[in-house]
DNA sequence: CGGGGGATTACCT
DNA sequence: GGTAATCCCCCGA
């Protein structure tokens, strides 16, 4: 089973949601390392000032005017990354950014060894987290993420919508009133809870 | 070409 | 809740 291209063509907002549940997987010569997403952020680009693409291109940002279903990795704070799917019709610079996985069920032992860490909250919970625990870096960016080491698999469950919750979007300074941040209610592996919104 | 700041995290009080 | 760590992008000059 295998996502298809017509998957990741629905619109960013709608993707955000449906990549919920979806597995991350990047098989790499150390070993496979996978986890369930559980948590998502819409970015809508050009004019979305929370978003890099939002005053057009340049050469970080380009891959998210490209077509969707590739992955866009950027290097923040001078010591993580963060993975994104981009989304969107080409020339749109919209992106998923990938907040947080479940590990699992391959790679366990593997992501604690990257991460440095036992606990199993403690590995995925995070765009930087599992970017660590996955071994997604800088050499990851602009891949297509329908077939080759790092992958999107479809769900093996059914999700409703009333296991979805989405808030505002976390670690910004502009946009914040958008409800662009999706997640799998009630998970504990989250990045951080969602609060009831006002 | 300099400098501010960032889609974060860990560790401290 | 506060803040250091640590690179590099991007804007303005």
């Amino acid at each position: 089973m295998k996502l298809t291209r017509e998957f990741f063509e629905q619109s960013t907002e709608q993707l955000a949601a449906a990549l919920l549940g979806c597995r991350l997987e990047h098989r790499s010569p150390q070993g496979v390392a996978s986890g369930v997403i559980v948590e998502t952020e819409a970015y809508l680009g050009v004019g979305d000032d929370a978003c890099h693409a939002s005053r057009g291109m340049t050469p970080r940002n380009a891959v998210m005017f490209g077509p969707p279903g590739r992955s866009y990795v950027y290097f923040i704070y001078g010591m993580y990354f963060c993975f994104n799917v981009v989304s969107g019709p080409v020339g749109s610079g919209e992106a998923v950014l990938i907040r947080a996985l479940v590990p699992g069920e391959d790679g366990i032992s593997l992501m604690k060894e990257r991460r440095k860490k036992e606990g199993l909250r403690d590995l995925c919970s995070g765009p930087g987290k599992l970017c660590e625990a996955l071994g997604i870096t800088r050499e990851h960016n602009d891949l297509s993420l329908l077939s080759g080491s790092l992958r999107v698999l479809p769900r093996l469950q059914p999700i409703s919508q009333e296991e979805i919750v989405a808030g505002s979007r976390i670690g910004i300074s502009s946009a914040t009133h958008l409800q662009l941040r999706f997640g799998l209610k009630g998970s504990p592996y989250l990045s951080k809870q969602f609060t009831p919104s006002r």
